[in-house]
RNA sequence: GACCCAGUAGCUCAGUCGGUAGAGCAGCGGCCUUUUAAGCCGUUGGUCGCAGGUUCGAUUCCUGCCUGGGUCACCA
């Protein structure tokens, strides 16, 4: 309490002296439970047809007028706010003079009483009882609202998330974000499980990090006397189930990811991957066309407005390959090109590109800088290059040079990655050693060599077809946020 | 990591072309038994993000740093 400043230890300090008046006056301050038998919202949705009822409930104070011997004020529960009004003769001189004026915004109460209108319309709980519930010693922001409109809005972005409390206490709205991004987890764990796949829990902890590339957060065991990864992906475990012999798996995992931070990215975020033996990337796609329609349903949306562009989540998700697209784009055909071409193609676009990157990367870069941006509408883009997909089985017929994958984008982000995954275990050794590699020559997100993996997929696994989604950024979707901050409850900041 | 913007009372914000600050709300005291951004009278409260520099004097100008937001780069 101390690094408060004396004109808010004062506000404080006026409190704690109420707080001691009301025990003084033998109420206490912190009781154990109240019932409340309704909902303010149930309240306001009966109306008249409440008026003269009883009902308790129960919430914050959020605004108090006080006129001498009877008051009017507002208290909030989780279904909205409900004006009460509190008079002397009605509650008592003792509750009146030596409770009820020592309450103060913030406080939490419940009132029993009976319903009126009134003069001016609005529906009102009569208090005949009033009980303190929990004092408040702290202030709350500003809660000063007209007709909806609120007065010295708390809308500074820093401290509603270092204080996301307060967030919900001054703007409730925000919880329906987080109401529906339940809704949506919920759905998807309904869509998983009504189809047979089991949800499982594989480590958070990984001795060797793997599945994709990213920069891991490592700690340490002490008893094992072990360094530790936080994991980065849950996808080497899940495959070692289908090789188990579980045939359909999903998992809603906690990933760590150490790197940079922005309104798409926070260093722990929540994945969805899948995986379903003796399929392949094209019942992936259909699969994944499904959830997502199902996760939106969840919602109530068919349409959503994100990053300003309107997309339509009934219409069927288009199919591209990534060279149609670019070639499209370009007005070439850049599968004809090869790595020193597409070099000099890029150069020539003035894109951020070095010699030292390969046929994949290149043709990545493009891509992103090409094409992304303009996938607003939801869009499958299969055929990636080899080199950028370690874990993907090379397509079928061809040349060699690509895998069977597929990302989906909507609104110009990726929301969606998903392999054939790859399962002979030679090659499967060949592309993590050439992963080492690149590590060795300074790529800190190459992937690296998990023995027990690739010995796992020398037992043998089934053809697999598997999926990795952003939850969060499909929660942001959703909900029409543009900032993954926006949800998630407590969104990663410095510690100050 | 780079660039841009911001940080003044518990909250929302003004302001100082350099002379150590104001408002509304909240708070405190008083009046008020149907108010609703209640009202009326009175009133407390600030290391102006932090640290240096310039200056007789810095909250204001300069530099660095901290925190957040935005854009870009990388990633989901």
């Amino acid at each position: 309490m101390s690094q408060d400043h004396r004109s808010l230890q004062q506000i404080i300090d006026f409190r704690l002296e109420k707080l001691a008046r009301i025990r003084a006056a033998g109420y206490d301050p912190y009781p154990y439970k109240f019932d409340p038998d309704t909902q303010v919202q149930s309240i306001q949705e009966t109306g008249d047809d409440l008026v003269g009822t009883p009902v308790s409930i129960a919430g914050r104070l959020v605004s108090l007028r006080k006129m001498g011997k009877a008051s009017f004020a507002h208290i909030q529960d989780e279904s909205g706010k409900q004006q009460i009004y509190v008079k002397r003769d009605d509650v008592g001189a003792d509750v009146y003079n030596n409770l009820f004026k020592n309450l103060d915004i913030g406080d939490i109460i419940g009132v029993r009483g009976d319903v009126f209108r009134t003069k001016t319309g609005e529906l009102t709980l009569h208090v005949r009882e009033l009980t303190l519930l929990a004092k408040s010693i702290r202030p709350l922001p500003n809660l000063k609202e007209k007709d909806g409109q609120a007065f010295n809005e708390f809308d500074d972005k820093e401290l509603r998330y270092r204080q996301r409390h307060l967030d919900f206490i001054a703007n409730p709205e925000v919880k329906t974000i987080f109401r529906q991004r339940a809704a949506i987890i919920r759905s998807i764990r309904n869509f998983f499980d009504t189809r047979g796949f089991v949800e499982v829990e594989t480590p958070a902890l990984q001795p060797i990090y793997g599945g994709a590339s990213a920069r891991p957060f490592t700690t340490y065991h002490n008893t094992l006397e072990q360094k530790l990864y936080l994991r980065i992906a849950d996808e080497l475990y899940l495959k070692r189930l289908i090789i188990g012999g579980f045939e359909k798996v999903y998992e809603l995992a906690k990933n760590f990811r150490n790197e940079g931070m922005d309104r798409n990215h926070n260093p722990e975020y929540t994945s969805l991957e899948f995986y379903q033996a003796y399929q392949d990337l094209y019942d992936m796609m259909e699969l994944t066309e499904e959830l997502i329609k199902t996760a939106a349903a969840a919602t109530g949306k068919r349409t959503v407005n994100f990053g300003g562009k309107t997309i339509d989540l009934t219409m069927p998700f288009e199919r591209k390959s990534m060279f149609e697209l670019l070639n499209k784009k370009t007005g070439k055909t850049i599968e004809k090109m090869a790595e020193q071409q597409l070099l000099e193609y890029a150069q020539s676009l003035k894109l951020e590109v070095s010699s030292k990157m390969n046929y994949g990367q290149l043709l990545d870069k493009l891509f992103g800088e090409l094409i992304e941006p303009d996938l607003v509408q939801p869009t499958f883009v299969y055929d990636y290059p080899k080199a950028i997909s370690p874990l993907a089985k090379v397509k079928r017929n061809g040349d060699g040079t690509l895998v069977e994958r597929f990302e989906l984008f909507i609104g110009g982000m990726e929301f969606a990655n998903s392999f054939s995954e790859l399962t002979d275990p030679l090659d499967q050794r060949q592309r993590l050693e050439a992963q080492a590699k690149l590590r060795e020559l300074g790529d800190e997100e190459a992937q690296v060599v998990d023995e027990n993996f690739l010995q796992a997929l020398e037992v043998g696994m089934p053809p697999t077809g598997g999926v990795g989604i952003g939850v969060d950024r499909l929660v942001m979707l959703l909900t029409e946020q543009n900032s993954i901050k926006d949800v998630i409850l407590f969104p990663a900041l410095r510690q100050i």
